[in-house]
RNA sequence: CGGGGCGUAGCUCAGCCCGGUAGAGCGCUGCGUUUGGGACGCAGAAGUCGUCGGUUCAAAUCCGGCCGCCCCGACCA
C-alpha cells in the first residue's frame, strides 16, 4: 500500500479524548477515532491488525477442535427471557424495537443463541461433544466506557462455547482453552495471567481470567511468583494469622474522646490495628420479595472487607455503603459501633472467620466517644454468619504456602467459565444419554475481546516515538522510506516495492512527497516492526538500507536480494515471537 | 447515578475573570526554494465560539436549562 493514497491520518499531537497510553498512541498513529463514548471507527491500519488478531485466535481455536460459525447481532427478546437474563441485567443491555413492536436485544453475549441452537442441533450424546465459536459484535451499554480501548460498548469478542455430556467432558474442554489462551497470548506478544475468578451467581463453580499486568488496569489481582498463585483480588484467600491468644479480660468500657477511627484508637490505646475489630455497614438487597437490609460486618481493625465475598456471606443480591441515618435508626453510633450491642433484629451481623480466634479486641461500645476493650467472640458477642470477608491485601501471606502476595492491576483480555447447566436448564436444551433418559448439556464459555487485546498490546509496545509492534499483530510487516522522488531513487524504490509485494510481504510504501523527518517519524509512530530506506545515500553504500524500528544497526541490502533478505528479517521477527510458545504455563503445570 | 473538569478553525489551545468587529501554533490549498529525523519564503482558505433561552444598546465572555466529551467513584451479564 502506498502512504500517498492511504485512509488515516498521523496526528503530531494527541486529542484530549482519552489518556491511557494505547489510546493516544492509536489516536495519533491513525489507527482509530472514537465516535462517541466507547464507540470508534477502525481505521485501515487498526482493521488489518484486528483482522490479523482473529487469524491466530481462529487458528488456536481449530487446533483445539473449535468449528467457527456465526450468530446475529440482535436477538429476539424471548430467548434472554427463557434464560432470565432479560430480567437479571438492567440498563447495561441494550433493547429496542422492531417497526412491529416486537423487543429485540442487542448482544452482550451469545450464551441464549447457543443454547437455542442445542435444542435444534443436539438430540443425543453420541452427538457430544462440541465446541462452536465466532467472533462477532457484542453491545454492552457500560454505565462509564474509559481508558480508550480498554473498555468501550461496542466490541469484537471470540465467544467459543462448549456442549458436553457430563463435568468431565467440560473439564476437558476448559483445559483445553486455558492452554490455548495462553498461547494465544504468546503469539500476540503479551504475559497473560490466568487467574481465579468470580464464578457469579451462574451456577459454575470453576471460571479464570486472562489478565494482561498493567497500572491501567481495572481490576486487582492478587499474585504469588513463587508460588504461582493467582486470583482476582475479589476471590483471593490468603493465611489469616491470629495475634498471639491471651487469657480473656473482662469486657471494660474505656472513654475514648474524638478516636473515631481504628488508627486513632489503636494508637490512643497503645495497641497494634491487629487488636482492634473494625465494623463496616452495608445496605443489602435481598431480592423484590425481602426488604433491603442493614448488613454490619465486621474484620480485624487493619484488614478491608471484600464486598464481593461479604455479598456471598449475607445471601445479597446487591450492597452499597450504608448512609450515616440507615446506620443509626438501627440503633448504631458511626465511628463506635460494636458489634457487642448490636440489635440483631435490625442488622445482619457478618464477622469475618478470624474474628472468633482473637482475642481482647479494642471495638466500639456503641455510644460516642467510648470504647470497649477486653472484647471476645461468644462470650460478648455472637453473629448471624461466620465467613472468610477480609480483603486480601498487599504483603498478605498466600494460602499455598504462605509468601507475600503482591497486589497489582491488570486487564481482563480473556475469561474461561464453567457454565455447567445454568442455560441448558432453564432453557431446555437436553440430550439423550445411553439409557434414553434427557439430560441438560454441560456447557462452558470462553471470550477473548479483539479489540481490548490490540489496546492490551498497544500498552505494551509503545514508546516515546510511537509504537513497536510485534510483527504477528502489526498491520504490515515491512515499512518502505522510499527518500527521493525521481530519478535512480525513486526508480529503486519503486522496483523494490513491486519485488516485496510480489513476494507476498506486507509493506506500507512511504511515497509521499514529504521531508525524510516526517517519513522517519510517521513510521516510528506507525509501530511497523520492520523498516526498509532507499535514498541516493543508500544506493551510494550499495542498496537499501534494512533493520528494526528505530534501530541504529542498519544492514545495507544490495537490490538484488533485498526482498530475500527483509524475508529473512520477518521471519527472524516471528522466531523471537515464537519463542515465548516455549514453557509456557498450561493447566497441568498450574499450582493453584 | 454521585463528585470534578472541559466544549472556540481538521488537531492542540489562548481569549472569558473585567461584555464592544474571533486569535496563535500545527495541519490544509497555491507558487517557489528545499530532501537523512516533524524545512523555509510568499500568498490563501477555513470557526452558527456545543445548544436553547435569559440579561444587555451590545454576549465566546454574565445568568439558567439541556446536550456532548474526559477523569474519579458507584456499576460491570
Amino acid at each position: 500500500m502506498r502512504l500517498s493514497k492511504f485512509f488515516g491520518q498521523t496526528l503530531r499531537e494527541a486529542p484530549s479524548e482519552s489518556d491511557s497510553a494505547s489510546s493516544q498512541m492509536l489516536v495519533r498513529a491513525g489507527y482509530v477515532r472514537q465516535l462517541a463514548a466507547g464507540l470508534y471507527s477502525y481505521l485501515p491500519l487498526a482493521h488489518r491488525s484486528l483482522r490479523k488478531i482473529e487469524q491466530i485466535l481462529r487458528e488456536e481455536m481449530d487446533a483445539i477442535g473449535g468449528q467457527e460459525m456465526c450468530m446475529p447481532v440482535v436477538h429476539p427478546a424471548e430467548i434472554w427471557q427463557e434464560s432470565g437474563r432479560w430480567y437479571e441485567i438492567g440498563d447495561e443491555m441494550g433493547r429496542f424495537q422492531d417497526r412491529k413492536g416486537r423487543e429485540l436485544v442487542l448482544a452482550m453475549t451469545h450464551e441464549e443463541v447457543v443454547t437455542s441452537l442445542c435444542k435444534s442441533e443436539i438430540r443425543s450424546y453420541r452427538q457430544l461433544p462440541q465446541m462452536v465459536y465466532h467472533i462477532q459484535t457484542k453491545f454492552r451499554d457500560e454505565p462509564r466506557a474509559r481508558g480508550g480501548l480498554i473498555r468501550v460498548r461496542e466490541f469484537v469478542m471470540k465467544d467459543s462455547y462448549t456442549l458436553d455430556k457430563d463435568f468431565e467432558g467440560l473439564q476437558s474442554q476448559y483445559e483445553a482453552h486455558y492452554d490455548a489462551y495462553h498461547r494465544i497470548g504468546a503469539r500476540l506478544g503479551l504475559n497473560l495471567v490466568a487467574v481465579q475468578s468470580d464464578p457469579g451467581m451462574m451456577g459454575g463453580k470453576v471460571a479464570h481470567e486472562f489478565m494482561y499486568i498493567s497500572p491501567v488496569g481495572e481490576d486487582s489481582l492478587a499474585i504469588c511468583e513463587e508460588t504461582g498463585y493467582a486470583s482476582n483480588l475479589d476471590v483471593a484467600n490468603f493465611q489469616k494469622i491470629p495475634e498471639p491468644a491471651s487469657a480473656p479480660e473482662p469486657l471494660t468500657r474505656v472513654h475514648t474522646p474524638g478516636q473515631s477511627t481504628i488508627a486513632k484508637v489503636a494508637d490512643f490505646c497503645g495497641v497494634t490495628t491487629r487488636q482492634t475489630g473494625k465494623m463496616v455497614f452495608y445496605m443489602g438487597d435481598f431480592g423484590p420479595e425481602d426488604p433491603s437490609r442493614l448488613i454490619a460486618a465486621c474484620v480485624r481493625g487493619d484488614m478491608e472487607i471484600n464486598e464481593l465475598q461479604l455479598r456471598y456471606a449475607a445471601k445479597a443480591q446487591a450492597l452499597r455503603p450504608a448512609e450515616a441515618e440507615e446506620i443509626t435508626a438501627a440503633g448504631c453510633v458511626p465511628g463506635y459501633a460494636s458489634m457487642c450491642d448490636i440489635d440483631r433484629t435490625k442488622a445482619l451481623l457478618v464477622v469475618d472467620d478470624l474474628i472468633p480466634e482473637s482475642t481482647n479486641l479494642i471495638v466500639g461500645a456503641n455510644e460516642r466517644d467510648w470504647h470497649y476493650t477486653g472484647a471476645n467472640y461468644g462470650r460478648d458477642f455472637t453473629a448471624d454468619v461466620i465467613a472468610p470477608i477480609a480483603l486480601a491485601y498487599d504483603g498478605a501471606p498466600d494460602p499455598i504456602d504462605g509468601k507475600p502476595l503482591q497486589v497489582v492491576r491488570g486487564i481482563e483480555v480473556g475469561n474461561i467459565f464453567q457454565l455447567g447447566t445454568r442455560y441448558s436448564s432453564s432453557m431446555g436444551a437436553t440430550y439423550t444419554d445411553e439409557d434414553g433418559e434427557g439430560f441438560p448439556i454441560v456447557m462452558g464459555s470462553y471470550g477473548i475481546g479483539v479489540g481490548r487485546a490490540l489496546a492490551c498490546v498497544a500498552e505494551e509496545y509503545s514508546d516515546e516515538y510511537g509504537m513497536d509492534l510485534p510483527i504477528s499483530v502489526a498491520p504490515y510487516q515491512v515499512i518502505l522510506v522510499s527518500l527521493g522522488r525521481e530519478g535512480e531513487v525513486h526508480e529503486a524504490a519503486e522496483t523494490l516495492y513491486h519485488e516485496l509485494l510480489a513476494a507476498g510481504i506486507e509493506v506500507l510504501y512511504d511515497d509521499r512527497a514529504v521531508s525524510p523527518g516526517i517519513k522517519f517519524a510517521d513510521a516510528d509512530l506507525r509501530g511497523i516492526p520492520l523498516r526498509c530506506t532507499v535514498s541516493s545515500r543508500s544506493l551510494k553504500r550499495g542498496g537499501a538500507e534494512f533493520g528494526r524500528r528505530r534501530s541504529k544497526d542498519l544492514a545495507i541490502l544490495p537490490l538484488g536480494d533485498a526482498v530475500e533478505q527483509i524475508q529473512a528479517g520477518i521471519t527472524e521477527c516471528f522466531n523471537v515471537l515464537n519463542r515465548r510458545l516455549e514453557d509456557l504455563p498450561t493447566w497441568a503445570s498450574r499450582s493453584e
